[in-house]
DNA sequence: CCAGCAACTTGACACGATGTCAAGTCTATT
DNA sequence: AATAGACTTGACATCGTGTCAAGTTGCTGG
């Protein structure tokens, strides 16, 4: 299939490369056909937009990563360690996905496909939250205060990169504090104060 | 002064709309000119570039809609009333500059300026952060499991612009739901269990 | 009354990035 | 040797920002 072409991946890789480097979400087209070697219409010709190569970004870290790898272990835990897993695991993959996320972040207010690309992976995610959230109830664990929904929404946002990226970015902390701040925040507002252990 | 002009006050309050309407961050500086019904180039007249037109703009909204008046209920509260009534103020602001504020985001990214000018204000807005967090410590309602720094940094991140974007736009919650949420999670997070009322 | 200044208009232009197009080159395959 | 596919080269359209220069209008002080 198309994805295996050579040129396509050293156009990816290289993509990836620069968005984590300095220059960072500024990185252009020709920038990253400079860095991989080829010319600029090579990139136009494996990715029709700036959006689709990013949004093919993603993909390919998804798998050389093994995203699905990642969450599976949060999918066999049931009550506080199912939370606890799931936040390991996203927690864990927002430093990977981060730098293509922020310039597909960067570009949605004007770009509708990425706004939606973004969009879609961020529903995915809630998806996990959404799993959490029943294993708690189910557990018999979650707030008489909340209903499922809102603490849903409450979990999605808190784990949204962009607050990673305010704690640890913006912040300093580190991804091991970014983890067990998040736990123990969504813990606490999830959780009925008594029923924790 | 300058900020009294007639024309300028025209374009301030045009570009206001402008953000606040469908176009939304999108708005560019010809559409301004248009609304306020002068030229392209008396927009650059007042203002050299779009990002001083947008920080302009938030300092003119500071301005009418009495940020400070807004703040100062908080800063004479104490112990969790302070936590409660810095949310209120902050909190019912956010939808006041968000319109703007966005565009200053959306931007931020590709424009030093734009960037520097947003991050002072969230610089600022952590200033009363902090006062809520030290509130608290004096009150000794802060939870024994988290620094005064890691404290602020949190009660920062969960106030931010994103979080309300995400709550009241993606997930739609209202402004009450969202005031209430951000009170009950702040709180649980910040202050130790047992000496909850 | 008019000289002169300040604010604004008009229209042209440079720039930087994306995306398009057409023609040419190179190489493997048959 | 002909063909097809992948890639290159260089020109070009587009769009928004920001600049520049020359004109217009209206107010003000001498």
């Amino acid at each position: 299939m198309a994805d295996a072409s050579v040129t396509r991946t050293k156009i990816l890789n290289a993509c990836r490369a620069l968005l984590e480097g300095d220059a960072g979400a500024a990185t252009r087209m020709g920038d990253v056909a400079k860095a991989a070697g080829v010319s600029r219409q090579a990139v136009y010709l494996h990715f029709k937009t700036r959006a689709e190569l990013l949004i093919a970004l993603t993909r390919h870290i998804d798998t050389v990563e093994n995203v699905d790898d990642r969450l599976a272990a949060s999918r066999a835990a049931t009550g506080l360690d199912r939370l606890d897993a799931f936040i390991d695991a996203w927690g864990g993959y927002i430093p990977v996905i981060y730098p293509v996320g922020r310039a597909l972040m960067a570009m949605a207010p004007s770009d509708e496909a990425a706004r939606l690309a973004w969009e879609d992976r961020m529903t995915a995610m809630r998806a996990g939250c959404e799993a959490a959230v029943k294993a708690l109830e189910t557990a018999n664990l979650l707030s008489g205060s909340v209903d499922r929904t809102s603490a849903t929404d409450m979990l999605w946002t808190l784990l949204s990169v962009r607050n990673w990226e305010n704690l640890v970015q913006a912040c300093g902390w580190d991804q091991a504090q970014y983890i067990q701040g998040m736990k123990a925040l969504s813990r606490a507002y999830l959780c009925d104060k008594d029923h924790l252990q």
